[in-house]
DNA sequence: CCACACGATTACATCGATGTAAATGGCGGC
DNA sequence: GCCGCCATTTACATCGATGTAATCGTGTGG
């Protein structure tokens, strides 16, 4: 036999389906015996609702959709166990997907995945162009985490990269560096973050009146250990080396923390090493990276919220929001901390 | 207007719905004209299968779930890269679940998280213990992974753990080390993980005539950096000190490895350390860590194919299988390497 | 004692897609 | 010219849950 359907239940309780349902969805009016005598037959049957049926009817599926572009970077993982925990205490269920970064997927998400089978979906991306989000359906919710310059189109979470990239050049300033290079900077690419966070090194530069040469600049096509550490490479073998390296995330910053090691270099006495995200490998390695740490759980928090705002109001809802999550520099052993 | 479906798309066609259903599904019978004539009305209109209308009717919802205890730890993050991978090119999707090891939610993956919007689960289990798997329902095809003396009930992959530790733990001896200490290790707890890697490290002990003194083999809390930092402050603390750490995955080994170094140690001069897992952090640490590799790839696949083809079988098919994945020990700076 | 309100319950239609079985229509063979 | 075959297409019922609106029954006020 196969499972248990509401009509069964509704049978063994000596009620009609509809009974059964309104108890399985709290509504007001079934008498205290009715809903003992339901109760009693769901357990004794082991009765479940089947979702399909209720999405069906409802238009809903209490699931929503997370999509990062690469699992395997810590920050993406730790960001979806903040916004796992979120929904789940809020009573939705996240589906996690990796995007790997590429640009049809990212299309997919936004449109939900070709099946509908998400209320909403959470999206970090890296390769999604204006014009993919302008004739979206506005009826999917969506919430785009990170750096993008998408305005208006879709709700937005995301910290002041420019501010923290400032910050954490001034730090390393302060502490007389000069020549400090951008591991996976890149001011004209298609990468916001990247763009951002240059701009803000390049500001905190032009305030203390120092040069930024662009070969102090290195895109790099991943942001990964082993790209930190061949963008590394790159730099020392430069005629004037760079004297600090400000890395736009933290494998890569671990990547560059290994190669100069490799090469006999020592951090922070011969250069400086920062990074971005404050994943759990900085707090561990040798030396500890100094790190700007995002409000991970309040991006999530936030994310969630807007998402499931958007998913209860059932409509166009108000205007796309734009909301700045809090950052702060953790000074570690990579930069004298 | 809302989301057109099959039925707007059959008008504009000039079909019937079920004929566009069947060109949906790839009917054998369908003239060239129809056909184009229904792709091209899919295209105008924007049509996507609703899934839920599908699940309802097929009783299939193309997805499955991965449950696995902790995505901040990488290995489980690569291993979901890996099954999704999987997945994807066999045309379903996965749905991935953080179980956080707790008892029930480990049940609830098993059957099939309440609302059976899943084919089929895989799961790497902490918390399961045999009879939640008695009784459970053999119509949602359920693989297991990694260790777990859950016998017969359902498909099982993972490496030969026993055989593994016994090698790492031989790769010690055969550097002159004697007191090994296993981090992680437990002979009578309840995760199995932990009592065949300890196993197989004591039968390469007893092999090589070397005693294994309870002190040197520590439970953890977690398998995290943190807990093996903690673990190795109190190994070192004992009057005897080990000369070696058998961590029982890389997080243990890399917050071994930390520890080591502040309290002035030297990694692989003063002791070694060596890991299971083969995280990317392994490569990139100062010192590179040896550890143990799974097969990863090979255990996603295995695993995705043995669900797929029992969800395809669409009964309760054969009797469960228990799969053995390849492993190697890849010796790294931290034992010399 | 009746009309009426209201709480509790139910019959029925419906969501979207697809399996079943039957209808349609073109073609070759006798 | 009729029959039967087969490729193609279609009508209809169905999957499970729930919204709508109607029904039932009890208690209350006039």
């Amino acid at each position: 036999m196969g499972r248990p359907r509401i009509k069964d239940v509704a049978e063994y309780a000596g009620v009609s389906a509809k009974t059964v349902s309104n108890v399985l969805n709290d509504y007001e009016h079934v008498s205290e015996r009715t809903r003992t005598a339901v109760r009693e037959a769901i357990d004794a049957l082991g009765y479940r609702v089947n979702i399909a049926g209720r999405q069906l009817r409802r238009g809903r599926t209490g699931m929503i959709a997370l999509a990062v572009p690469d699992l395997d970077v810590a920050y993406f993982a730790e960001l979806a166990r903040h916004v796992m925990a979120e929904t789940e205490r809020r009573g939705s269920t996240t589906l996690l997907v990796e995007t790997g970064g590429r640009h049809e997927k990212e299309l997919a998400a936004v449109r939900g995945f070709d099946a509908q089978f998400t209320d909403g979906v959470i999206l970090s991306p890296l390769a999604l162009q204006p014009r993919d989000l302008a004739d979206r359906d506005t009826r999917l919710p969506l919430v785009l985490l990170g750096e993008c310059n998408l305005p208006g189109s879709a709700d937005h979470v995301a910290i002041d990269n420019v501010t923290a990239a400032r910050e954490a050049t001034e730090h390393l300033l302060s502490r007389g560096r000069r020549r400090i290079a951008v591991i996976g900077g890149d001011l004209h690419g298609s990468r916001n973050t990247s763009r951002l966070r240059t701009v803000g090194h390049q500001e905190a530069l032009a305030a203390a009146g120092v040069a930024l040469p662009d070969e102090l600049v290195l895109p790099v096509p991943a942001f990964r250990w082993a790209d930190g550490a061949a963008a590394t490479r790159i730099l020392m073998r430069l005629p004037e080396r760079p004297d600090a390296m400000l890395c736009l995330n933290d494998h890569l910053a671990l990547g560059a923390v290994r190669a100069l090691h490799e090469d006999g270099w020592s951090v922070p006495k011969d250069l400086d090493v920062v990074g971005f995200d404050d994943i759990e490998a900085t707090r561990f390695s040798i030396p500890t990276v100094t790190t700007v740490a995002p409000d991970k759980r309040g991006i999530a928090r936030r994310a969630v919220e807007l998402l499931l705002d958007r998913i209860d109001a059932d409509g166009p809802g108000g205007p796309a929001v734009d909301e700045t999550a809090g950052h702060r520099l953790i000074v570690r052993e990579s930069s004298g901390g």
